[in-house]
DNA sequence: ATCCTCCCCTAC
DNA sequence: TAAGGTAGGGGAGGAT
């Protein structure tokens, strides 16, 4: 079924895995548009249809609802005994056991049925064959209530530990997830206490749920009597749409419920990494921050939909007028005058569904009620799990203790006590959230169910529930959408809810609202507990949610709110995570009170400008920031950093071209189109592991990340893909190093960046002041190169625990024993890392491309300043960089011109270095290792990609047209590993185009040029020079090439320079030394074009006298021309460069430049 | 002063 | 075994 019809264009393009062809794509996408605009059917294909999506599908549940809309069906939100089917691409198998009567199949169904044009047999789409005996095991009891093994640790673990030097970290940092749950720098208060004195300030509760009690609402079953269901302006037409007007909900009333496990694949055996063509669809399934995250962008979309409808009006209110303020209808109250006085003073709620998932889920569990229980995925009490082969659970805690001791600057930071959960057969699985019995134990959300069993023994776990996460949630927010729509998504179980008009307009008291309406919340999702505080702003709000919970209530009153603060741990404060409360805390500051005595600059120095004068804020109490109920999306992003084994480049490109098809996906579905793309990639950190501790997580990685500006703002697929291809090649991981992918794409049409609007924004010297104190090792002093020079290969040898570094290498340097090894292991084969760290200095880091190598000079680099401060760790600046110098040397122009007789190549001529090396340090050097150090750095500055700029650049002038001279130089002109030979074709009749070269053209350009092949695919076709492949494909099937992202590089290739590609002129960017490097190391000869082209741009320079930059660009072209002997194609392109611009120098100025005319080649000669 | 890239931090 | 996603705020430091 993947012929194409009744929609044009493409040919060839063959699905992979379980993924939509792209051609199917663009007939979606067309679905998609046409509807945006209005409800029309386009047919009744599907009458008498109906559809339920179950969990992450291709297309997306969106697009399914969509064709069903367009073309006559209908799509249910949720199950229904009527649905028609259910649509699925992994299915959890308790369904497959518990649901006899569904019938689940592939979306595929809907897509081919669409393009058939007639509804196709669904038998061949079932998900499962119902009668195969082999098929899903009833296996596993149910929820495992079971059991626990109460025996062992048997303590039942008083308070949490409290470790006040615990830090943790987030990420990929945060290997084990040990210090995720760093302690509170101040004890506890004892979760008792708050009981009675939820509604301290608020005595007048005469609310009907009080807070006294988690079982109050515990009554599972009876329907909600008044539910508050159907609010009128509650139907939205996009994604929450969908009628839906009676909610079954009860896990009582549907027997036959299932459990829901999102787990385990069905048709196949599981996929267990990403090479798995079903990875992608079954992960999402499964992952809970996936789930949430998804969730909470779709309901502030929600909210967002629902305030831009025009009618908006509020039944509900009306009874709520008569239930609460029946008796006083009109509000003379203290209270409520201030409300009513006009003056700016808001209320503002802030309500949270206390441990939501585990509430949700109890739904079904009701027998857990009352006992410890916690969300996860690790199935059974047991605390024992098998080890998997290869961990070493020891080893990466060890590597991470480590780097966060040199992060913070702090070699004691002990471990987390309640990480102790090394032994390997503790299970890593998290907890998403547990119930306020477990959290009494010290357990907490997102710990490790091994270490919260250590804790809590008694702990019971459920299964997570994301169809019930979403039905529970979309309750929550339908509830508070009767009365007001001033409301700020902040999760699917979390927002804000600005009072002020609805309390003015109805005159009820707050607090009475909030008991209602949480009353209201608890019955329409079946037992559910929220908890609300209420302040003047949202911080207070939050603060007040915090102290309400669980399932209570609270309002911070105005006039006390600075002193309530005083005893709260800064900890506590929103916006301040682990990584703050250890710094704060190493300065002595624990609480509120602490944070309100140090003046605002000072916090402002040690924590930045906006973030300083935020901490200054908080610990008051205060909070500027208004409720924003409908902000635009800036980004969108897709991640996987689980499962993520890669052997070979095939796979990992197989792998991205998944990641690009969702990403492209989730952009179209925002109606978006961005112009970055970039790339994050987490890389197995030298010397960890390589089985990871958790079963195929990303154990301790480095993070990399690069991005790619677009010539314009895009949606294309096959833009975004090139582009993330081409990052892929210059960032060149080796494959199996990679544990974490991610793309984004930002910089929106129409979304403006935020600006600093105030300058001094910079508090650099403040913090080099400090840093300066921190780090006495480190000369700022040109006159102590040599120095420097020794401390670093000191620092390489024997590496010094007192030596700082950057956190990067850290590990490498020491892994003494075999640091060039280690560092080698990656894309540097030959670098003599080693000589590199030893000569370069710090401040070398000119290129700002200088992304990511083991080995790369930032890793040698004694490291600057702690980190924990937020933004890019801060490199080292030694003075008199090579800015000044180039800047000094180019004072006179003279000196460039042709004296008489000049031309000695030979002195040390500074400006034939590579920018970024320090001339100093090198002059300082042997001459053996400064050679070395020279053409270390050389290699890095090969860059794959940026040969392709000389090509994007002559796209602004020429555009593309299919004639023979462009495939000649399409032909030519080679990307950088490819290898020579262009392999013929039984069609060679034909331009051949190499996919390869398409693969290394930028995205826009790539595109245009496979526009003007097919429109002549009679004189051209697409070849591959791969040599498993040999046959021609399609010009509009990139996808399917097999070609390897490229064939694995000796050299490491630096980072490109992307970033400065606007200048049509390439000589004027920045990074022209590495276009024009990595131009010359990419093929034998040159396209005569390119050399025109350069030449021109060197003429172009004449002109604007930059006489300088040309002077050493074309220094540089002639040595590296020089270099590549033999090469005698090359050899010409540089006289053919050389003199045009010459002879424009003569017009101009009257003078040559000092440059060489020609390369001396014997060879070149010979063949003369 | 402003932009850009890469990075860090936080939240759910 | 296990499902470690996603978006936004913001800082450092280089280029312009
Ligand atoms: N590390 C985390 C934190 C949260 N969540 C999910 C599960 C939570 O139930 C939900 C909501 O997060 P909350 O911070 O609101 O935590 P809870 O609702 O579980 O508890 P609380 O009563 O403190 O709000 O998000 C998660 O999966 N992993
Ligand atoms: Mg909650
Ligand atoms: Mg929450």
């Amino acid at each position: 079924m993947k012929r194409k019809e009744k929609f044009e264009s493409e040919t060839g393009f063959e699905g992979w895995g379980d993924y939509m062809d792209a051609k199917i794509a663009k007939l979606e996408d067309q679905f998609r548009h046409s509807s945006a605009s209005v409800g029309e059917k386009l047919s009744n294909l599907f009458a008498g249809v109906s559809i339920f999506v179950n969990g992450y599908t291709n297309p997306s549940a969106d697009e399914l609802k969509r064709i069903m809309m367009l073309h006559g069906g209908v799509f249910h939100h949720y199950k229904r005994p009527n649905t028609t089917y259910t649509i699925a691409s992994i299915l959890p198998d308790v369904k497959v056991r518990s649901i006899t009567s569904e019938i689940i199949i592939s979306p595929r169904w809907v897509v081919d049925s669409l393009q058939e044009g007639r509804l196709l047999d669904y038998s061949r789409y079932l998900l499962y064959t119902q009668h195969k005996p082999s098929q899903p095991k009833l296996a596993f009891a149910k929820v495992v209530p079971s059991t626990s093994r109460a025996t062992d640790v048997s303590k039942p673990v008083p308070k949490s530990d409290s470790d006040p030097n615990d830090i943790s970290r987030a990420e990929c940092l945060n290997v084990l997830g040990m210090l995720k749950h760093f302690s509170d720098p101040v004890p506890e208060e004892p979760i008792t206490a708050v009981e009675n004195g939820k509604h301290d300030e608020e005595p007048k509760e005469n609310n009907n749920v009080t807070n006294s009690s988690e079982h109050t609402m515990e009554v599972d079953c009876s329907p909600p009597i008044s539910n508050p269901k159907e609010p009128s302006p509650l139907c939205s037409p996009d994604v929450f749409s969908e009628d839906e007007p009676s909610r079954p909900a009860k896990a009582s009333a549907q027997p036959t419920v299932q459990t829901k496990t999102p787990t385990k694949s069905t048709s196949s055996k599981q996929s267990l990494t990403a090479t798995d063509p079903n990875f992608l669809a079954e992960f999402f399934n499964n992952s809970r921050l996936h789930h949430i995250a998804t969730l909470g962008a779709s309901f502030k979309q929600y909210v967002a939909e629902l305030r831009e409808k025009p009618t908006s009006s509020f039944p509900a209110r009306e009874t709520l007028v008569q239930q609460l303020a029946g008796g006083r209808a009109v509000q003379e109250d203290s209270e409520t005058l201030e409300t009513h006085s006009g003056s700016n003073v808001r209320h503002i709620m802030h309500i949270d569904m206390d441990c939501f998932f585990v509430s949700v889920g109890l739904r079904k569990h009701p027998h857990l009620r009352g006992l410890p229980v916690a969300v996860t995925h690790s199935r059974g009490s047991e605390a024992r799990v098998p080890s998997h082969p290869g961990q070493n659970r020891a080893l990466e805690i060890e590597l991470y203790q480590k780097r966060l001791g040199e992060r913070y600057k702090a070699p004691d930071i002990p471990i987390e006590s309640r990480l102790s959960a090394i032994d390997e057969h503790n299970s890593l699985s998290e907890i998403a959230s547990c119930s306020y019995e477990a959290r009494r134990c010290g357990v907490k959300n997102g710990m490790f169910v091994g270490a919260a069993l250590n804790l809590c023994p008694d702990l019971k776990t459920i299964p997570y529930d994301f169809d019930g996460y979403r039905e529970v949630a979309h309750q929550l927010y339908d509830t508070i959408a009767q009365y007001t729509l001033d409301i700020e998504a902040v999760s699917c179980d979390e927002m804000f809810v600005d009072l002020t008009e609805l309390l003015q307009v109805t005159g009820v008291d707050v607090m009475e609202f909030v008991s209602y309406v949480r009353q209201q919340i608890t019955t329409a999702t079946g037992g559910c507990a929220c908890s609300a505080g209420v302040g003047s702003n949202r911080l207070q709000a939050r603060m007040a949610t915090k102290k309400a919970k669980p399932n209570g209530q609270f309002r911070l009153v105005p006039g006390a709110v600075e002193e309530y603060m005083q005893p709260i741990p800064i900890a506590d404060l929103p916006g301040v995570g682990p990584s703050t409360a250890y710094r704060l805390k190493q300065m002595t500051y624990v609480t509120c009170a602490d944070l309100q005595s140090i003046p605002k600059n000072v916090l402002q120095t040690e924590f930045g400008k906006k973030f300083g004068e935020t901490l200054y804020n908080a610990c008051r109490g205060v909070d500027e920031r208004p409720l924003v109920y409908d902000r635009g999306r800036k980004s969108v992003s897709v991640d996987v950093n689980y499962g993520i084994r890669f052997r070979t480049a095939q796979e990992v490109d197989r792998f991205m071209r998944q990641l690009t098809e969702e990403i492209h996906r989730r952009l179209v579905e925002l109606r978006q189109r961005g112009k970055l793309v970039t790339v994050k990639l987490l890389v197995r950190s030298p010397g960890a592991p390589i089985e990871t501790a958790k079963f195929m997580g990303h154990g301790l990685c480095d993070v990399v990340t690069k991005s790619q500006p677009l010539r314009q703002h895009t949606d294309d697929r096959t833009v975004i893909e090139t582009a993330v291809l081409s990052l892929m090649r210059v960032m060149a991981i080796e494959p199996c190093e990679l544990r974490g992918i991610g793309i984004q794409i930002s910089k929106f049409q129409g979304v403006k960046q935020a600006v600093d609007n105030e300058a001094g924004n910079r508090l650099r010297s403040m913090f080099q002041k400090v840093e300066e104190k921190r780090k006495p090792t480190v000369e700022h002093n040109e006159t102590s190169v040599p120095a420097k020079v020794e401390t670093c290969r000191t620092l390489f040898k024997q590496p010094d625990d007192q030596q700082p570094c950057s956190s990067r290498s850290c590990i490498g340097l020491q892994q003494q024993a075999v640091p060039i090894q280690m560092r080698e292991s990656y894309a540097t084969p030959t670098k003599t890392a080693a000589s590199w760290e030893v000569g370069v200095s710090p401040k070398q880091h000119t290129s700002p491309a200088a992304t990511y190598s083991p080995v790369r000079k930032r890793s040698g680099v004694p490291k600057p300043a702690t980190r924990g401060r937020r933004g890019r760790p801060p490199k080292l600046a030694s003075v008199g960089g090579r800015k000044e110098q180039t800047a000094r040397a180019g004072g006179g122009l003279r000196k460039f011109l042709m004296s008489n007789e000049t031309k000695s190549n030979n002195s040390s001529v500074p400006d034939e270095l590579p920018a970024g090396l320090d001339l100093d340090v090198l002059a300082a050097l042997p001459e053996d290792i400064r050679e070395e150090a020279i053409r270390d750095y050389r290699r890095e500055q090969q860059l794959q990609l940026s040969a392709n700029k000389l090509f994007q650049n002559r796209a602004e002038t020429t555009p593309v047209k299919s004639s023979p001279q462009l495939s000649d130089s399409l032909r030519e002109w080679k990307s950088p590993a490819t290898p020579q030979a262009t392999i013929p074709h039984a069609d060679d009749q034909k331009i051949r185009v190499d996919v390869k070269f398409l693969q290394a053209l930028p995205p826009e350009l790539r595109v245009e040029v496979e526009k003007q092949i097919e429109l002549n695919k009679d004189q051209m076709v697409v070849t591959c020079s791969e040599p498993e492949i040999d046959e021609p494909l399609l010009v509009s099937s990139p996808e399917k090439s097999p070609v390897k992202q490229q064939t694995p590089k000796k050299t490491e290739p630096v980072p490109a320079a992307t970033e400065t590609c606007k200048d049509p002129n390439i000589l004027r960017r920045n990074n022209w030394r590495e276009l024009i490097e990595e131009w010359i190391d990419s093929t034998e000869q040159p396209y005569e074009y390119d050399v025109g082209l350069l030449a021109t741009n060197g003429e172009e320079l004449c002109e604007d006298e930059s006489l300088e930059r040309l002077y050493i660009a074309i220094r540089c072209l002639h040595r590296l021309v020089r270099d590549r002997k033999q090469a005698c194609g090359w050899h010409r392109a540089y006289e053919s460069v050389v003199d045009p611009i010459q002879k424009r120098m003569l017009v101009i100025y009257g003078n040559k430049l000092a440059v060489p005319s020609k390369v001396a080649c014997e060879l070149c000669n010979r063949v003369d």
